[in-house]
DNA sequence: TGTACATCAGTGAACGCGCGTTCACTGATGTAC
DNA sequence: TGTACATCAGTGAACGCGCGTTCACTGATGTAC
C-alpha cells in the first residue's frame, strides 16, 4: 500500500533526495513547472515541509536537479539508440530521432523541467545539457561526413534538434493534435529529418 | 506619469477588459503562464482585485483571451508577410517563416500563453488557432504546388511549423545560445524550411 | 563487544505573505418620459 | 431640457487556503576507544 516515493525505514528515509526529485518529476508533469510546489513534494516523499532544505537550498535547486537528471536520461536513451552507428549512420540517427520524440511524450515531467525558464544558473546542469547535444552533434557528423565543413553539420544538428522539440512541443500543447489529428508525429519527424538530412547531402555533391 | 493600463476616466475604466489582456500579457513574458496572477494584472490596469470578475469568469478565462489575441495577433503578421504570395511564392514563404519567428521572440507574452497547457476548452480560442494554421497552410500548398497530394502539404505544412516553433522555442529557454551561439536562429530557419521545400518538389518531379 | 558522544537527517510549530474568490455596497451612465 | 430610475461597472473588506521558509528540537546513525 505504500507508494513508491514514501518508502521509508524508520525515522530516516535514506533516499530522500532521489524521492524528492522522483515527485517533483510526477508533479511538474501534472502542473507544469511553474504549478510545481515544494511542500507538495515533500508530502510526495512522504515527509514533512521542511525536510527538503536538508538536500536543496530552495524551490529553484530542486527544479534544477530535475532538470540536470532529465538531461542525464535523455542522454542515456539518445546513446542507446544511436548504439555506435550501427548498422548504417542513417538507421542509427532515424531510432535516435526517435528516441528522442519517445522520450518527450514519455516523460514530460523531465522535459518540461529541462526546457523551463528560471532555471538556476547551475555548471552541473550545464554540462548535462551541452553533453546530450554533444551526442547529437556527433551523430549528425557521422550521417552527414560527405555534408563539408564543420559548421555544416552543426547548423544540420540544430536543425534536427529544434525540429524534433518541435514537434514533441506541439503534440504535447495538444496544438498537434487540434491542427492535424490525422498526422502522425513519427511520420512526420521521419520525413523531416530525411529531408533536412538530403540536403546536406546533396551539397557536398 | 500614467501607465498605458492603469489609464481612467474616473469610477469606470471604460476598456477593462482589453487593460487586463495587455496587464496580463506583460505579466506572462515576465514570469510565465503558470506565473501570473489574476491579483496582479488587476493591480496592473490600475483595479481592484475583484473587478476582472465584471468580465472573466475566472483566471483561466483571462489566460484563455490571451492566448486568443496572441492567435490573432499572429495571424495578422503572417498575413501581411506572406501579402498575396508576391513576387514569388518561395520569397512569400520565408518572409512568412521569418514573421513567426520575429512574432515569438518580439511577443513572449502572447507566444507562451497560446502554447500553455490547462487553456479553457473554447470554440472562439480553437477558431482562433485554427485560422493562424489555415494561412501556413495554404501558403504551403501554393509554395509547393508541384508537391503532389493535398496531404503532402499537409505534412510540409507541419513539418515548417515544427521546425519554426522549435527554433522559437529553443530560443527563448536559452538552450540555442547554449549549445551553439554563433549560429543565428533565422538562418537556421531559413536553411530548414529550404530544405523541406525542396524535399517536396523534388519528390514530384 | 560495549559505551560515550558527535554528527546527521529528520520533525512540527510557527511566521508572514499573496492568492482566488465572494459579497454587499455604491458611484457613474444611459434611457424613458 | 430636466428628472426618475434601472442598469452597469466599479469598490473594499473579508474569507479560507496553501505556500516558502525558519527555527529549536530530537531520534537515528556511525565512530573512537
Amino acid at each position: 500500500m505504500q507508494s513508491g516515493f514514501a518508502a521509508r525505514r524508520g525515522y530516516h528515509h535514506g533516499h530522500l533526495k532521489e524521492a524528492l526529485v522522483a515527485a517533483a518529476r510526477t508533479l511538474v508533469q501534472e502542473r507544469g513547472p511553474q504549478g510545481f510546489t515544494l511542500v507538495e513534494a515533500a508530502r510526495l516523499a512522504g515527509v514533512s515541509a521542511s525536510a527538503p532544505y536538508r538536500h536543496f537550498a530552495d524551490r529553484r535547486a530542486l527544479l534544477g536537479a530535475l532538470a540536470q537528471a532529465g538531461f542525464k536520461a535523455l542522454a542515456d536513451r539518445l546513446r542507446t539508440a544511436w548504439s555506435g552507428g550501427g548498422p548504417d549512420p542513417h538507421q542509427a540517427f532515424a531510432r535516435m530521432g526517435s528516441a528522442y520524440l519517445a522520450f518527450a511524450t514519455e516523460e514530460p515531467g523531465y522535459y518540461a523541467a529541462m526546457f523551463a525558464s528560471g532555471l538556476p544558473e547551475d555548471e552541473e546542469l550545464r554540462a548535462a545539457s551541452a553533453a546530450a547535444f554533444e551526442l547529437l552533434s556527433r551523430a549528425v557528423a557521422d550521417v552527414a561526413r560527405a555534408g563539408g565543413s564543420d559548421e555544416n553539420r552543426r547548423r544540420l544538428a540544430l536543425e534536427v534538434w529544434a525540429l524534433t522539440h518541435g514537434i514533441a512541443s506541439l503534440a504535447a500543447s495538444g496544438a498537434l493534435a487540434m491542427a492535424a489529428p490525422e498526422i502522425s508525429p513519427h511520420g512526420i519527424l521521419r520525413d523531416g529529418v530525411r529531408a533536412l538530412v538530403d540536403a546536406i547531402d546533396e551539397q557536398a555533391c
